[in-house]
DNA sequence: AAAAACAACTTAGTACACAATCTGACCCAG
DNA sequence: CTGGGTCAGATTGTGTACTAAGTTGTTTTT
C-alpha cells in the first residue's frame, strides 16, 4: 500500500488515475465492496474518495444505488470546449501578463521536454502526461488559483487525455507549434497574442476530437 | 431531524446555510465531535458533509488538524470578481440567446418577487435570498450546467450574500435597475446587451463591496 | 532563563458491524 | 402472454469503537 498521505488520498489518486487512463471506462460501476478487495483498505476512505470524485465530476452517483464513471455525450464535449475557449484564453492572457522570469523558464522547460521526445507510439503515454503538465503549468502561471482549478476540471478528462493518442504526425506537429507559440507569447508578455493562440489551440483540438469521435480518424494505438 | 434525503445531505445543507448566513463566521472551527452533538447524527455523514464543503471551497481543511470556515482575503475577493466579470457576462449572454418563452416568464416572475417587496430592514434576509435565486436562475437559463455550476461557486459566498445587507436605498435601487435591464435584454434575445449589463452589475457590486470592506459604508444591520 | 524533550490531551483517520434501501427476478393472477 | 406484486440478494447509509497523528503545556536539562 502506497504511503502517499492518507489512505483516502491514495484511493482518490489511484481511482482518478485509472479513470483518466481509461482503464475504468465511462459507465464502469465502482462498487465500494469491490474496491475494498482491490485496494486493501476499508470502505470509509474509499467512500471519501468516491464522493470527492463525484463533486469534481469524474463519476456520477445515485443515492442508495452507486457510483459509476461519468459518461460524456457529444453535447457535453461541445459545452466543455466552449468553456475552454474562454477559460484557456483567459488563463493564457493572465499567464503572459503575470508570469515571472523563473516561471517563464519553467514553461520553456516543460515545452522542451515535449519537443525532445519523438512522437512514436511507445512515447505517447509519456507525451500525453507531459502535455497535461504543460497545460496545468500555464494555469498556475495565471496567478488565479480559482481560475486554474476550474479549467483543470475541464482538462483532466479521459477523452481529452486520449486525444493525443489519436493524433497523426502532422496533428501532433501542429499542437507542438501552438505550444511553442504560446511560450513565445508569454515570454513577450503579450496577453492578446497568448489568448489568441490558446483559443486557437482549443478550437483546433475540439475540431480534431469531433472528427475522431465521428470515426473519421483511425485510432492508431490500441492497448492489448 | 429533517428528512431531506440522507443525513449526510442534511448536514451538508445545514452547515452550508449557516456559513452563508454568517452564523458560522470565517475562521470558525468545525469540530466533528461538536457537530455530532449539535446535529444529533454520527461522525460518518458529518465527515462526508465537511469533505464536500472542502472540495467546494466553503471550508479549509488540514489533515489531522481540522476544518474551519474559509477566510477570504481582499485578493481573494478581487480574484472572484474578476472571474465573475467574465462568467456572469457569458452566462447572461447565453441566457439571452437560449432562454425559452416559459423560462423568460420565470425570470420575470423572479424579478417581480424582488420588486414587490419594500427594501426595509426586516425584509433584507428575504431579499437576499431572492437575489441569489434570481442569479442562479439566470445560470440555469444559460443552458450550460457546467458554466452555471462554476459561477454558482463564485456567487454562493458569505460576503457576497452579505452585500445586500449593507446596501443603502439608492444602492439597492441601482441593483434592481440592473436586474430589470437584464430581464429586458434577455427578453429581447440581445446577447450583447445582456452581457454588458451583467458585467456592469458585477463591477458595480465589486466596487460597493470594496468600499464596504474598507469601512466606508456603515453596516446598517447588526444582529444581536 | 531558554531551549529541548516529553507526556497528556485533543482531534482526525480507519475499520467494521449493522440498518436502510434499492434492484431484479420470480411467481401468480388476469 | 402480460402486468403487477413480493421476496431475496446485493449495495449503499450510518453508528461506533479503536488507532494514529498532532498540539500544547510542563518539566527537565543545559
Amino acid at each position: 500500500m502506497a504511503k502517499h498521505g492518507s489512505n483516502a488520498q491514495a484511493a482518490y489518486e489511484l481511482i482518478k488515475k485509472r479513470i483518466l487512463e481509461d482503464e475504468l471506462p465511462p459507465g464502469a460501476k465502482l462498487r465500494e465492496g469491490e474496491l475494498v478487495d482491490v485496494l486493501g483498505i476499508s470502505r470509509t476512505p474509499i467512500r471519501e474518495a468516491l464522493r470527492r470524485l463525484h463533486v469534481e465530476g469524474f463519476v456520477s452517483f445515485s443515492p442508495n444505488v452507486g457510483t459509476e464513471v461519468a459518461r460524456y455525450s457529444d453535447d457535453d464535449v461541445d459545452e466543455i470546449f466552449a468553456l475552454r475557449v474562454d477559460l484557456d484564453g483567459k488563463v493564457a492572457r493572465l499567464a503572459a501578463l503575470r508570469a515571472s522570469e523563473p516561471q517563464r523558464e519553467q514553461l520553456n522547460a516543460a515545452l522542451d521536454a515535449m519537443v525532445r521526445i519523438p512522437f512514436v507510439p511507445e512515447n505517447r503515454e509519456r507525451l500525453t502526461a507531459l502535455n497535461l503538465e504543460f497545460h496545468l503549468l500555464v494555469g498556475e502561471l495565471s496567478g488565479s488559483p480559482r481560475l486554474a482549478r476550474m479549467r483543470a476540471g475541464l482538462i483532466e478528462l479521459p477523452f481529452v487525455r486520449q486525444t493525443v493518442r489519436t493524433y497523426t504526425d502532422p496533428a501532433w506537429e501542429r499542437s507542438l507549434q501552438h505550444h511553442a507559440e504560446l511560450v513565445d507569447a508569454v515570454c513577450q508578455h503579450d496577453g492578446d497574442w497568448a489568448q489568441a493562440i490558446a483559443t486557437s489551440h482549443v478550437l483546433s483540438v475540439h475540431a480534431w476530437l469531433r472528427r475522431s469521435r465521428a470515426g473519421q480518424v483511425p485510432d492508431t494505438d490500441h492497448r492489448p
